[in-house]
RNA sequence: GGCUCUGUAGCUUAAUUGGAUAGAGCACCUGACUACGGAUCAGGAGGUUGGGGGUUCGACUCCCUCCAGAGUCACCA
């Protein structure tokens, strides 16, 4: 309902704006219509022609049969457009061929132009604000998580790149129940065990006694049904969670040895936190901790009391009544007069919009929390704030192991720092076998590997369209052949090469005749700058994805079949070099919106 | 049970937002210039788009209805 769609200007190919406002002039010459809506799409493979108008809409307005109207169009347009060559009409499809030398002029533009496809943001241009990754700190982060920050920083980069001012942060679940679970644990059978002391990661080692949290606390609850006590009963008198409670509490009364153990574990967790960020290669402009904003719910209250958006139930407790929307009543405020989850998120978005003053938000979070991003939206909206219907939920789907779905509880996760060191591994081994990296010292061998495997773990969770559910099997999924990262970088490596064996400047030629296959490459290139708009307007790093392999797939067999550097004519070396580069470039542009990275080789 | 999302070749997936004969990759078969880098390329086989109905020039896409899977419906976060 409220989405922050929709809100790109759709930046057409040129070709597209001469011939909408030809087709226009001609609508009204020959049927003296107006208002049409004109619908091109790119001429299928197995048709002749570049561009195709659909006629099917302008029926109406010609009063003539499908065939006869794309016929006299054609004639029109190929009699008026220089840059129409030729047509044919296939059923209502009017196929147009466009020339070479327009196509290879749009190549000679985008080969000048640095940085293609991508705006640079002018001051004036709104922020958007992007949520993404907002970890627990009782526990490392896993490969679901791997899923929410490989998206939420390609969708604020692929943003950015479409000219929007971008910011990054994320809300860092610093305090609660969960929390007091490791520390209470940690107190009662850590015995003093350090990050440094144990040689574990910090946030491995928190994580490690919120798992052992709950074996005692099962066994606890065990024992009370032992003795006869009700199970529910049991959960709730089991004594270490009593203890948990305690602590809770303690901390929400700031008791200053519970507020030191809890600012030292949390220490050991960012230090963890740090090093797997690092090698994600994610970036946060802000951090907002819910330690520090989770009383910033009840200024809300008030304000909603005030506007009659909220009212008050007898026990105290405040809330709101969304039935007319068909959703329910929510709680908005507990009785004991401490805030609910919903209550410190329209807090917590109130107080960004007062930071950054942002137009739009996107909060990228599992789609688990549908439910949840609805009412919050519904509700910052009843409260009066414009900008909630520029809130968007960048929901996606879990992501599932053969094994099952995983849950940390459940003890089938596969853990974020383990699982990117398998891929790096993975590549690692590869490259031994293929052998192809003599000369590399090991310090630029390992940065290869890195490159690799991140690139193909990014790729490959990237590629899918965000809201879908995926299966991720860590022997079979991820395959450096076919639709992967390293098939995209290995290409971009090899035009590398091209580029070190010919020394010399290229020099672009003034014309050139050009090929079937050259023009394809050439129309690919010319769509980049509209796929960015696009894949902003969705939030869907998959069309760049897509894109990307699409491009590699069309340039790999032109490579494949065509000589480049020894070309018959020095223009024709040139032309094919500078093409060559300019796919590269783009290769590695995409891949950068990706969070991922090229190699000169590999 | 109510609401929401998902269902496309054996598997992983795409389809210009309603357009032409539903595209790819993996796996499986057949091939490739003495390799401008073979992590490549050319070709083959594989589809009733979960089933059924409807809307229209046209449906993977929109509507209805079943079927299957998932999520959610907490004074948890």
């Amino acid at each position: 309902m409220y989405d922050g769609r929709n809100i790109f200007t759709k930046t057409k190919v040129m070709i597209e704006e001469i011939l909408k406002q030809e087709i226009e002039k001609c609508l009204a010459e020959l049927y003296s219509a107006t208002e049409q809506s004109i619908q091109f799409q790119k001429t299928r493979k197995d048709f002749k022609g570049d561009i195709t108008l659909v006629v099917f809409q302008l029926l109406r307005a010609s009063k003539k049969g499908p065939e006869q109207t794309a016929e006299e169009i054609g004639n029109y347009l190929k009699e008026k457009v220089a840059e129409v060559a030729d047509f044919n009409v296939v059923k209502g499809f009017l196929n147009l061929e466009i020339t070479q030398e327009y196509w290879y002029n749009q190549f000679v533009t985008a080969y000048n132009t640095d940085d293609y496809g991508v705006v640079k943001a002018d001051k004036t241009a709104p922020t958007y604000l992007v949520e993404y990754s907002s970890p627990n700190t009782n526990k490392p982060i896993h490969l679901g998580h791997l899923r929410n920050n490989f998206l939420g920083y390609s969708v604020a980069e692929i943003i950015k790149a479409s000219g929007k001012n971008v910011k990054k942060v994320q809300i860092i679940n610093d305090r609660g129940i969960h929390i007091c679970k490791s520390m209470i644990a940690w107190q009662e059978y850590g015995n003093g065990e350090t990050p440094e002391s144990s040689g574990i990661k910090g946030d491995h080692l928190v994580g490690k006694y919120y798992v052992e949290f709950d074996k005692y606390y099962k066994k606890e609850v065990a024992d009370l049904v032992a003795d006869g006590m009700e199970k529910g009963q049991a959960e709730k008198e089991a004594p270490i969670f009593k203890k948990a409670q305690d602590m809770l509490r303690s901390w929400e009364a700031k008791e200053p040895t519970v507020i030191a153990l809890w600012e030292k574990m949390n220490e050991w967790v960012f230090a963890g936190f740090a090093v797997t960020y690092k090698r994600l290669g994610v970036d946060f402009d802000k951090n907002y901790y819910e330690s520090e904003t989770y009383l910033l719910g009840k200024k809300v209250v008030e304000i909603g009391l005030d506007k009659g958006v909220f009212y008050k139930k007898e026990d105290g407790s405040v809330w709101i009544d969304l039935s007319a929307e068909g959703l329910d009543e929510k709680i908005i405020l507990r009785s004991d007069g401490t805030a609910v989850y919903i209550t410190q998120d329209i807090g917590t978005a109130i107080q960004r919009h007062e930071d950054f003053y942002f137009s739009h938000m996107a909060y990228t979070v599992a789609n688990e929390q549908d439910y949840h991003f609805k009412v919050l939206f519904l509700i910052l909206d009843k409260l009066g704030y414009e900008w909630a219907k520029n809130c968007y939920h960048l929901s996606y789907g879990m992501v599932d192991l053969p094994s099952g779905r995983m849950k940390s509880r459940e003890g089938t996760v596969v853990d974020a720092d383990d699982f990117m060191q398998e891929m790096v591994d993975t590549a690692k081994s590869i490259a031994k076998e293929l052998g192809k990296l003599e000369g590399l010292s090991e310090k630029e061998a390992n940065a290869l590997y890195e490159i690799v495997g991140m690139g193909a773990l990014k790729y490959f969770l990237l590629k899918v369209d965000p809201k879908k559910r995926m299966l991720f099997d860590p022997k079979e999924s991820i395959d450096f052949n076919g639709n992967t990262g390293p098939f995209i970088q290995y290409t971009y490596a090899r035009i590398q090469s091209l580029k070190r064996k010919h020394t010399s400047e290229v020099e672009m030629p003034k014309s050139v005749a050009i090929t079937a296959k050259e023009q394809e490459i050439i129309k690919l290139l010319t769509e980049f700058p509209a796929v960015i708009q696009e894949s902003a307007a969705n939030y869907s790093p998959a069309l760049v994805a897509n894109y990307a392999y699409d491009l590699v797939k069309e340039y790999n067999t032109y490579y494949q079949n065509t000589s480049i550097l020894t070309a018959e004519s020095n223009e024709l070396i040139n032309f094919r070099l500078g093409l060559s580069v300019k796919v590269g470039e783009v290769i590695k542009t995409a891949m950068r919106l990706l969070g991922a990275g090229v190699p000169d080789r590999m």
